[in-house]
DNA sequence: GAAAATAGATATGATGTATAACTATTATTG
DNA sequence: CAATAATAGTTATACATCATATCTATTTTC
């Protein structure tokens, strides 16, 4: 047990701070080097866990040829017919002009059409297609699949603790003065 | 109350399944658009919470001329003085590559040096300079007082809570086969 | 009707991340 | 000990996500 929790905390270890900085000290690799320092912050954690989420949903939307913003766009579409790309950039926090390669790829492989607005001829009403709201229904279970192996230590409760607690972050004011 | 509790699920509201898909209903934005579906995956609501704080960040850490990557290598290498880059690659889960940048802007703006290691010559030992603990101290700072205003609504339990979720996530095993 | 605002598009740049391949050096193997 | 394999750092390239300025056409505002 205490081996145990001794060699878990390895990558938390404290920083060197005893080292001494002489040449006698670069003869062979830093022992028991470790990101301790950035641990200390909520969002390295957050990073951290991302980054792996985000490998395994790039994983599941490979067979799709989908990535996470156009899966993103797809299901907003399939699930918001007629949307305007205005609409979209707003519910998804992405620069209108980003939005005109994703758009132009969605549908180039068939999943969404830009229809023509009759009363306002600056914009288009974006509809998925029968394919479109299919891919976006299989890409879905695909990434539910997907998250479900990787939160499987996570209980119902904590999951919702997580979704609270990343709601408040996400509503919260800005941090760093703008 | 009921008022503002429908406010504040505007965003997340139901898709609209009910809605025809004729070209009647192209006429004006999508109404009570949303992005209800993906709100159910956990994932997403961590993207969406990353994208806040990674902004924070980004803006604390401007005064630096630091990134997010810069910085996060740069309190490594501070902790861990002597670090070998292929070390620093491994600790940050960055490809070895990309640290030759990141490690060539650090020195370059003499926060580390790059030592001659003379038992292995292949190898670098990333040395921190005084400007470099510094700085790292300094950026810190910022970004601990960003994160605070940030997580102004969470209490210290649930931060503990998200921190050890994060863990559990970071540690799990791989969603979707690999 | 003129000015301001808006919708979508074009162009460009920054940041973070991935892969293949290379040279020099060290470690391993027989 | 020599040949082979592995390693350290580097070069080159590509992809994904996100940001900003600017433009034309259209709609809204005053």
């Amino acid at each position: 047990m205490p081996w145990k929790g001794w060699r878990r905390s390895w990558r938390n270890a404290r920083p060197n701070s005893g080292y001494s900085m002489g040449q006698a000290q670069a003869k062979r690799p830093t022992p028991r080097a470790g990101d301790a320092t950035l641990r200390g912050f909520v969002g390295y954690h957050v990073k951290r866990a991302m980054s792996v989420m985000l490998a395994d949903l790039m994983r599941a939307l490979e067979p799709y040829e989908l990535r996470l913003v156009t899966y993103s766009a797809l299901v907003v579409i399939v699930d918001n017919p007629g949307l305007r790309q205005a609409q979209l950039a707003d519910i998804l926090d992405i620069e209108r002009p980003n939005l005109v390669q994703i758009v132009d790829d969605l549908e180039g492989k068939g999943l969404i059409r830009r229809e023509k607005v009759p009363t306002d001829r600056r914009a288009y009403a974006l509809m998925a297609t029968d394919r479109g709201q299919e891919v976006a229904g299989e890409a879905g279970y695909a990434i539910r699949a997907a998250e479900e192996q990787r939160l499987v230590a996570l209980s119902d409760e904590e999951r919702r603790e997580v979704i609270r607690a990343m709601n408040l972050i996400e509503r919260g004011q800005g941090g760093a003065k703008a």
